[in-house]
RNA sequence: GUCCCCAUCGUCUAGCCCGGUUAGGACACCACCCUUUCACGGUGAGAACCGGGGUUCGAAUCCCCGUGGGGACGCCA
């Protein structure tokens, strides 16, 4: 049996659409499940879309996402050149064979293709038998001379070996014309896998470049866990039949395959995006936690990001890691570690002053607090437990009012950790200055 | 309008192919537990077979027709 051969094409458009990245994910997964080959092919013919920097953005989202392509621009391959705009003159010699076959004719400067007519059928991997009768002969070459994607595409796949065609259901209309073409060209047709749409997860249709998350650099800008990201779409439309959902990368390619993916569209929906990113946060090493929140920091220019003292550094982030549901949280979940001038949220400062005597409970604590030891969460749990029981009061009489005071807010690690990390001095000159200010 | 695809909780889905289940799981939501705030976690609740006809002792499951959703109908890709 022949080896898969599999490609994602996309065309350089200066994004790169999470429904982009499931189809390419999709051909990825097939290709490794297989031990076949995955093609990065860029379709580029309109030149008004084709930058650098537009290539970029593909190459950088298929990285960050795990997705080494196997053929394809920068790691070249014997099917190439696999820029479409590096292709013309294969096109050219593909043109000449099926004007030499009397399929073609110009009208109005363009070429025309004629269409068989015939009904065409494809055993589609995931949809069984379609059929489909292509009604209208259509334009392979337009009357500039560029050849329109339905040819170029066509004669890319035969020019590349592919031997499986995964891709959107929005392109199952376009089969019959594709399909005609192989035939015209003499060429076998490839296995057609037509994958569900992602549908936006509010108001009618496909999702879109415009709603709200379908851009992959935006789960890049707000540092999401990739393998989460992957995770979650491999989800989309796919599932291995038992109740696993979070899996390594290595058994999702071990169970993936085409007759396992569901026939009909798929909402998107970020709430479980996020929970899969949290499940991935959770259980990730401490050190590449700390990395991941460095570059996050770096990347909104914070202060934190360059912070030199990296021993404390992992220390508040050891506090915030099995605390925080995504990584973009860090900044606020973490401002009072790093600055003096954090704000005290108006709303919970007001609710905790409320109730009971807080500047008592602050002065009581200040005082204890003077002589405790700082070194571990339970010395410090000790000596404010003592202190609550010489006063008849709970502990949670004093947490309150001292997280208030520390950290501005009523949110955050335990307290005992964040006074361990923050230290004695500084804990006790927020209180002394907060106790100032009521 | 024409053609193509699809149809199970609010959402992602298992079950369908090979008819007999208290129709299962996850996210979300709600309640309770845990608790040093906030989360995590645990337990529990509510929540679905689009409608109508057939076939059958029996239909989520097979067939047909509606309806609904999606897509394609470019000298875009």
């Amino acid at each position: 049996m022949s080896q898969v051969r599999v490609r994602f094409a996309p065309s350089p458009t200066g994004f790169f659409h999470i429904g982009s990245a499931r189809t390419a994910l999709f051909n990825w997964l097939y290709a490794r499940h297989t031990g076949g080959v995955f093609v990065l092919r860029i379709e580029d013919t309109d030149q008004a879309r084709n930058s650098e920097e537009f290539l970029n953005v593909i190459y950088d989202s298929l990285t960050w996402l795990g997705m080494t392509w196997d053929e394809g621009p920068k790691v070249g391959g014997a099917f190439g050149p696999y820029r479409q705009s590096e292709r013309a003159h294969i096109y050219a010699e593909y043109l000449e064979k099926l004007k030499a076959s009397g399929r073609t004719y110009e009208k109005d400067g363009a070429l025309f293709f004629k269409i068989s007519g015939e009904p065409q059928i494809i055993d589609d991997a995931i949809r069984g038998r379609v059929e489909r009768v292509e009604e209208k002969d259509f334009v392979i070459v337009r009357s500039d001379k560029t050849p329109v994607f339905h040819f170029v595409n066509v004669v890319d796949d035969i020019t590349m070996a592919i031997t499986h065609v995964i891709r959107g259901e929005d392109h199952l209309s376009n089969t019959s014309k594709h399909t005609e073409l192989f035939k015209a060209l003499g060429a076998p047709l490839p296995v057609y896998a037509h994958i569900p749409l992602i549908l936006k997860q509010n108001g009618p249709g496909k999702m879109s470049k415009r709603d709200q998350g379908a851009l992959v650099e935006e789960y890049q800008r707000r540092s999401y866990i990739p393998e989460a990201l992957v995770n979650f779409l491999s989800l989309l439309g796919w599932n291995p039949k038992d109740d696993s959902e979070k899996m390594p990368i290595a058994e999702i390619i071990r169970r993936f395959d085409l007759p396992g993916v569901n026939q009909s569209n798929a909402r998107f929906d970020d709430k479980k995006l996020a929970h899969m990113n949290m499940a991935y946060m959770l259980e990730m090493p401490a050190a590449r936690f700390c990395e991941l929140a460095r570059a996050h920091f770096r990347r909104h220019q914070l202060a934190a990001g360059d912070w030199p003292d990296g021993a404390y550094f992992g220390e508040v982030m050891a506090l915030a890691q099995p605390k925080i549901k995504a990584i973009d949280e860090l900044p606020g979940y973490t401002v009072y570690f790093f600055a003096e001038d954090y704000p005290i949220d108006p709303k919970v400062r007001e609710k905790v002053l409320a109730k009971g005597e807080p500047a008592a409970r602050l002065k009581e604590l200040i005082e204890v607090l003077r002589t405790a030891d700082f070194s571990s969460d339970a010395a410090v749990e000790s000596a404010i437990k003592t202190l609550a029981a010489s006063t008849n009061l709970g502990f949670g009489d004093y947490q309150s009012v001292a997280r208030l005071a520390v950290s501005g807010t009523n949110v955050g690690p335990s307290i005992t950790g964040m006074f361990r990390v923050l230290g004695k001095d500084r804990v006790l000159a927020r209180m002394e200055r907060f106790l100032a200010g009521l």
